[in-house]
DNA sequence: CGCATCTTCTTGAACGAGTCAAGATTAGGG
DNA sequence: CCCTAATCTTGACTCGTTCAAGAAGATGCG
């Protein structure tokens, strides 16, 4: 899989990836601490590092809701978005709603060349809703 | 506008509310820079605290698109999106392409109550577009 | 108009996610 | 097995943003 892309394979690389794979939608440093209990101290900037390196290869994809920190998920490629719990921060998946490219086609798009619509949607997940009812 | 919504008249609030109404889609800085032009020195707080304020109260919108700092805008309330060039990082308005609530349908939305789709188109503007070309 | 009060601004320090840089390690090809 | 280039470690640092305490200013009332 990091053959696949032209990467070298390190312990802390097949770590980071397994990771992410278990853990859709962790931040930075919940990465860290899993990568760190599987294989001992490694540092913060080899997961910057290899998480970068993974981003750019395009196994990972990185998400980053406003007032959240980076995260990181291993879904890619299949066009699906997110929904954002406004008071915990809960991250979910959502599949596009409209077909394959959804929204893709801005009305005026002021001569932009469009490759990608990211849609966030923004709400309450089920337990902080019933939280705010009592 | 600003007893509008309860809040004290004061000189660095017209300024900043001015300046965001000028140049849409400015960084925190731009909007300093704007202010202190208009009013002699004016803390960098002070406008962080303004900013905040107003987006509280709903005058301002923030938005924040991965790898930018904060930018605000003036137009609220009329559910239009953005456009964000990939290179240069500029931004323009898009209005809503598929009626008044974009995608607000999610197919599988988890049991989240969503209260707000959010947008954001990537691609290159038209400068960036050319300048790939040459 | 002047005063009391509470909000708002100034000043200065602190915080945290993320980045930069230099040197030690280590994976992978020959 | 060895060489080379990519990768990891260590540690310092940047930058946007926030926190805290005290000074200044706006608003309402007499």
């Amino acid at each position: 899989m990091l053959r696949g892309v032209n990467l070298r394979v390190t312990r802390p690389r097949v770590a980071v990836l397994s990771a992410v794979h278990d853990h859709p939608h962790a931040d930075t440093d919940s990465i860290i601490g899993v990568v760190r209990a599987a294989l001992g101290e490694v540092s913060h900037q080899a997961v910057y590092d290899v998480l970068r390196a993974l981003t750019t290869a395009g196994l990972l994809r990185r998400i980053q809701p406003q007032g959240s920190v980076a995260r990181y998920e291993a879904r890619v490629g299949d066009n699906h978005h997110h929904v954002v719990c406004r008071s915990c921060g809960a991250i979910a998946d959502v599949d596009c709603s409209v077909g394959e490219a959804p929204c893709l086609t801005a009305s005026a798009s002021h001569g932009f060349t469009i490759d990608e619509a990211e849609v966030v949607y923004w709400g309450r997940c089920p337990e902080c809703s019933s939280a705010l009812d009592s």
